[in-house]
DNA sequence: GTCTATAGACTGATAGAC
DNA sequence: GTCTATCAGTCTATAGAC
């Protein structure tokens, strides 16, 4: 692995455990083995490797839910899927999404970056209400009246379930948020 | 006022606008109008401003509950005002609910604040447990099966929602989040 | 209780050799 | 592309005068 890839990945790391302000360059530096201001050569200012971060972040999570759409035929299969993708991101308890990360240390963040990261609230929006008009169509999920409020009110809850869950650093307490959510979907998994 | 709670006020404002990390004992000297060495008078460290801050907070929001629930006669109501708390809390999407922004910046707290912190969410979702079982009963909210599961969800919703409209600046990522929530209480108000 | 002065560690960032 | 050396600035915290 180049040693840009191997900075980008300890710095994710780094941002999703302690936050954008809890990580240094003296810290990658070590993670990744080399010294401190051979990294100004990869990333110049900090804000551009936070760019970078969240660039690269928002087109995986981007792609995760095309696959996503493609892959499942309706809509409690999609809420499924994306759920578990929260879940997962979570590792336990021990690391926030990304974007959950960012959106916490907000104070910090250069402006291009808080672009970034509202953008990719949008695109998740989105793609949410999307699921949810298939929803209302498809009755795959059950009491859906304003799609785009069902949209707005999922993006929150998984990350408000996130913040929990890591402040407890248990990830029961993400499964107890969202076992509401899940209860409104049809049992049958469409295939 | 004394200078003791002039400190701790100051501190709860820069928290609630910029995280835990993102205020120094400098800000409050220059705040409260006293040089940073006579903080160290009335909180030797951080970690004890810290405590003092999250203890008045939590005893502040509980004492809040409490009027709720005092006053507000059916559940939907006191859902009502338990919304309007955290709506308010956001100042317009300036700064977040201290818990909120504190377990957002979770990895630099010790370990008795985290303590309370974790105190703070088992509290509020005991009392939202007890208003969902209301519902239950008084029939004010739709379609709930599983209080304990609300209780969690809403939660975790009001979080994530001051998260989203926080990281926009703009206290329409609020109320877009918790459209749904407040179109499950019915419209008659009790009084 | 508040002050000056300072310690010691850390931050992001830069210059210039190799 | 990585290094050593260093900068100016920040941070929390302490000692001791008043």
């Amino acid at each position: 692995m180049d040693t840009r890839t191997a900075l980008v990945n300890s710095a994710e790391t780094a941002a999703r455990q302690r936050g954008y302000d809890g990580f240094s360059y003296a810290d990658l530096a070590r993670d990744v083995g080399i010294r401190k201001a051979s990294i100004h050569h990869h990333f110049p200012k900090k804000a551009d490797l936070a760019f970078t971060l969240i660039e690269r972040y928002a087109g995986q999570f981007s792609k995760s839910l095309e696959q996503i759409a493609a892959v499942k035929s309706n809509a409690a299969d999609k809420l499924r899927a994306y759920h578990a993708l929260y879940r997962k991101a979570l590792a336990g308890g021990s690391q926030l999404c990304l974007c959950v990360a960012m959106s916490a240390g907000r104070g910090s963040l250069a402006a291009p970056v808080l672009d970034r990261l509202n953008a990719f609230h949008q695109d998740s929006a989105e793609w949410l209400h999307r699921v949810y008009l298939e929803a209302s169509k498809d009755g795959t999920v059950s009491g859906i009246t304003d799609p785009e409020a069902e949209a707005r009110a999922t993006l929150a809850l998984m990350e408000g379930a996130q913040l929990i869950a890591r402040a407890a650093e248990n990830i029961t307490g993400f499964d107890q948020a969202t076992t509401a959510f899940l209860a409104r979907l049809t049992e049958t998994r469409g295939h």
